[in-house]
DNA sequence: GCAATATTTGCAGACTATGCAAGGATTGAG
DNA sequence: CTCAATCCTTGCATAGTCTGCAAATATTGC
């Protein structure tokens, strides 16, 4: 896990341009921001920008965690309910997120006004379920269902954060109890009365 | 409902565009297609491509036809189970895209190489979510619970299609029961044990 | 057939993104 | 410390995207 002194500067500058991107776009709308305002804004070149993000939607969204192998064990070889499990990871994403609210609520507003951006998160979140899906692979009843619960993972989590950003002062752990409650409803609706 | 000789053509044309644009992306892959291109195999000028569309993604995946009003008076006052509404409506919709299996497949192979793409569909997806939500909202226990069904209705139609485009010879209506039967198994495993 | 209204088109111009090659910085070995 | 190998940054050239504008063309209703 010791980084070299290249692979921190990396890092570094990576984050440095997500900030510049950041606020440039909180100011003026990340359509109306170019490149070259970015690429002066973080100290570097229009060309090393593109050196670090494939376009300046990819910047404002920067590069998120993996899962740690600790989480990930715990979807394999956990000994509480799915459910349960589920939800210890879900408050485990929403607690590190928790951690920079300003950058969340930045990376929203860009995610609420560009298709690209969402686009660009999808592809990562696509990522995310596969993963969660083949850690659900031996303990859900086949290959669909664990699918259809990797994907409440990532919609749990979108619309916690979602909730979070329009309804004024909810914290962000409130906001996931509040949808995984809607989720877990909605579960019992499709699954008693039908068939 | 009849449409002006303008009209007709306007949509003549708009369905032209999105035929030429995905037929050259069949054959080289959308990015390494130009606009200039997509516009000469139209018979419209580079200049009237972008009057249809606002970029080629938007071509390739056209302009998805709303919900009628027909099927949303079902979710708003369906007597069946909400479950078996849902279901009904999701039929429909698949049965409707079974309509032409050709063009589905070109889109969604576009869906999986393209991320720009994949951000114009989730907002499409993100409107049908709010109208359908709206709908439900009613029936369902509270807002969360309408939105989490929401979500259901728009993923399983996606997993539908991603099944039927990767397992060989599956119709697109067994595609779709297999995710459905694979929502309600995740449903009842999120509903029954835990809390 | 004519005036009002919409659509198409060419052109100019700002912005995005990539390949390439030169120049600079970092690294590890001696 | 020094040198060679390696990696990173940068400027330049270039292909492509997309918009505003104004002239030309087509459609509509009267």
């Amino acid at each position: 896990m010791t980084l070299s002194l290249r692979e921190r500067r990396r890092q570094e500058t990576a984050r440095h341009i997500q900030r510049a991107t950041l606020e440039l776009a909180m100011q003026s709308g990340l359509e109306n921001v170019t490149t070259e305002e970015i690429a002066v804004a973080s100290g570097v070149s229009a060309r090393t920008f593109f050196n670090y993000f494939a376009n300046k939607e990819a910047a404002a969204i920067g590069h998120p965690p993996n899962f740690s192998e600790e989480d990930k064990d715990v979807l394999r070889n956990g000994t509480a309910s799915l459910a349960a499990d589920l939800k210890l990871l879900l408050d485990k994403q929403i607690a590190s997120m928790a951690e920079d609210e300003e950058l969340l609520r930045m990376v929203g507003r860009v995610l609420r006004s560009n298709e690209k951006a969402r686009g660009i998160l999808e592809g990562f979140l696509m990522a995310e379920r596969r993963e969660i899906a083949d850690c659900l692979s031996h303990r859900a009843i086949n290959h669909h269902t664990a699918a259809a619960l990797a994907k409440t993972v990532t919609d749990t989590i979108g619309g916690a954060i979602y909730l979070w950003e329009h309804d004024g002062n909810m914290s962000l752990g409130t906001a996931l109890d509040t949808v995984w409650e809607g989720l877990i409803d909605a579960s019992r609706t499709l699954s008693l009365p039908a068939d």
